[in-house]
DNA sequence: ACCTGAACACCGTTCAAGT
DNA sequence: ACCTGAACACCGTTCAAGT
């Protein structure tokens, strides 16, 4: 076997996160990729990334938006640096089966971009390449390989497991939360579902009527290690060769 | 029981789909909700979800964008009030099992999803909850509880596949797919992760370097099918309750 | 009562001109 | 060669003023 619990701890040993204490920053900074990204980072703990912007940044480091572009090419790309710094900070722990840990690193993972209101969602369309994040990749893969999981499967659940967290994250880092100007608010959003699902008519959907309790049910931690939990058992009972059979399905 | 197939099929008979091919709006047309709508949606086929700006689709009906707001709350509003609009068009299939149907139903969501650049962005942090998303959202329960699944993990499930399904349309539906200026070379960010993953350093990465072929192998197609059908099979045999054993992890 | 012009407070990105 | 002021082409949302 060329995987070893060696080779795999030390993911997220990287000094990745040493710039983000870095505050002392002298008042008109040289310019570079490194401070640009820190200044980034600095507005996006504040004030939520979709405060970040370039001009926003630029002013933060008291030049002017153009200049920006000569170390970063657009905003996209700034956005992806930063979550890709931030998983720098990420680290698997070594208690546990590969289970617990998987779901461990995995909820680090939630916890991360939960903590950066606009971080899931730009995760979400960027296709985060970045080497903290090929670092993540490989660490849910080994886990999963570990845990007895043929590659082929392995591969794609692992894609598809830190989809889902992100997606998670998403859905529950609302532009609400994002503002932090907003009065918090926690049960505004969460009154639209429940009041559309608790008022459905059981004429048009007869499910979502009787089952309303269990559909709203659960803690948000219970419900999340579920899913997770599901999906990686799914991910192990399912063989990839199966689908060539039915694979005329579409 | 109280499903039954009568009553789940005619989801999406709606008539939600007929102002989608009513073009022949007069010029000045008297401002109303639907209208907007129907105006927002034409923009986002020709060009987009992210064109369809309170102040385009204002210009579209010869009017200021202040005006919008008599009838909308805002974008966010809007956009949903647009997708709810497309999920009425969406059908259940009399063929095949509940899996097939099941599957068929959430490809043809995705689909539709994909077809509109930038609707599956704005569904992943809308958290939608107008009445045709309550009718997919009761479709899908309905199939997956006529599978044999317990009423609380059908009732999770559904809510992890839905979102499963809209975070992979919404990974899918590029910045550049929502462009359709920029040219449509579709191996462009492909070959970033590409070139990532293949060009992974095996101490750094080893799990990543050996399989880099079964990470990015797989026709969208197949590995579509997989993850839902492996997700299925993974909610049929996790039992919630399961949970409350060792639920003191995090 | 209903509608909207005009303004406020922002955006990303480019490029010609400066040092 | 490196940097940037100023401009271009946009945004969402509000509100005082009109009809």
């Amino acid at each position: 076997m060329f995987f070893s619990i060696e080779i795999v701890y030390p993911y997220g040993v990287t000094d990745s996160t040493t710039p983000v204490s870095r505050r002392d920053r002298p008042a008109k900074p040289p310019l570079s990729r490194e401070w640009i990204v820190d200044a980034t980072l600095e507005i996006a703990r504040r004030e939520g990334l979709a405060k970040a912007t370039m001009r926003r940044v630029a002013q933060e480091l008291d030049t002017g938006p153009a200049s920006l572009y000569v170390y970063v090419a657009n905003t996209a790309e700034l956005h992806g640096a930063v979550l890709d710094q931030l998983l720098g900070a990420l680290k698997l722990t070594r208690r546990g089966d590969y289970l617990e840990r998987t779901e461990t690193l995995l909820r680090d993972y939630h916890d991360l971009l939960v903590a950066y209101p606009g971080l899931a969602r730009s995760a979400l369309v960027m296709r985060p390449a970045g080497p903290n994040w090929l670092r993540l990749f490989d660490a849910v893969l080994g886990l999963l390989i570990e845990g007895g999981l043929e590659s082929d499967r392995a591969s794609w659940g692992t894609d598809a497991l830190l989809l889902h967290v992100t997606a998670i994250a998403a859905e529950h880092s609302t532009p609400a939360a994002a503002d932090p100007d907003a009065a918090v608010d926690p049960g505004r959003k969460i009154t639209e579902i429940e009041q559309a699902t608790r008022g459905s008519d059981p004429a048009t959907t007869p499910h979502v009527a009787a089952h309303s309790a269990e559909i709203l049910g659960g803690t948000g931690g219970a419900r999340w290690t579920w899913t997770i939990r599901a999906m990686i058992a799914g991910f192990a009972a399912t063989a990839i060769e199966t689908l060539d059979r039915p694979a005329s399905v579409r």
